[in-house]
DNA sequence: CGACCGATCGTCT
DNA sequence: GACGATCGGTCGA
């Protein structure tokens, strides 16, 4: 198992980024709970030109400063002022790419991520969506600009094979406000994986 | 099934 | 003051 680095994540095209995520696994190990579980969903949120992205239009605030960081760190923000979406910080210093994790499949602790998130079994649904998937890996807005390559937190390569007519590209979710870049195939899914989130799941 | 709705609060205007 | 990169529930066809 190979934890992935600096060079995974400092690189421009945070599209392919997304892609390659897909089928990693993502650990958590919060005072000695360890949590972890298969990438099976992503999002790729391109930079300053991309109306769907919070850094769209160069806005830099307090919130969105953390994407402008160099690649490899975590950006987590409140959604709906319930749900911690937890993004991947991509690219190089200064380019805001980011990459929101969607769902995993679980692979370890599950019994911590029933009861960090009230259900009595991995029913499918555990880790499908962004905010059941920060929720069963105990993530929430305190962690934001967290290294991932540290120890608590990280993502790493166990040699699964997820690549070719295995993944799909789809248009991302609840993006609507973007205009034309809502039509752009920027989500990316492992084909009939049970834990995809549901809605528009293809 | 699909449409709709309430929860709940930090962020930006 | 309005609004979400959501979720889980309800209601009606």
């Amino acid at each position: 198992m190979k934890k992935l680095n600096k060079a995974f994540y400092q690189r421009n095209d945070v599209v392919r980024v997304a892609y390659e995520l897909l089928g990693k696994l993502i650990i958590t190990k919060w005072s000695g709970e360890l949590t972890a579980g298969r990438i099976v969903e992503t999002e790729a949120y391109r930079g300053v030109t991309d109306r769907a992205s919070h850094a769209f239009g160069d806005r830099r605030t307090a919130r969105t400063e953390i994407m402008y960081a160099p690649g490899g760190v975590a950006y987590v923000y409140l959604c709906y002022g319930i749900h911690h979406l937890f993004n991947v910080v991509t690219g190089y210093q200064d380019e805001p790419h980011a990459v929101l994790l969607r769902a995993i499949e679980p692979v370890e602790g599950i019994t911590v991520m029933c009861n960090r998130t009230g259900k009595m079994q991995d029913d499918f649904s555990l880790g499908a969506g962004p905010g059941n998937l920060s929720r069963s890996l105990g993530i929430n807005t305190s962690h934001s600009g967290l290294s991932l390559l540290g120890a608590s937190i990280f993502i790493a390569d166990d040699g699964y094979e997820s690549t070719g007519n295995n993944i799909l590209a789809t248009p991302r979710i609840g993006v609507d406000y973007a205009g034309e870049d809502a039509l752009l195939p920027y989500r990316f899914i492992i084909r009939d994986n049970l834990w995809v989130s549901k809605k528009n799941a293809f």
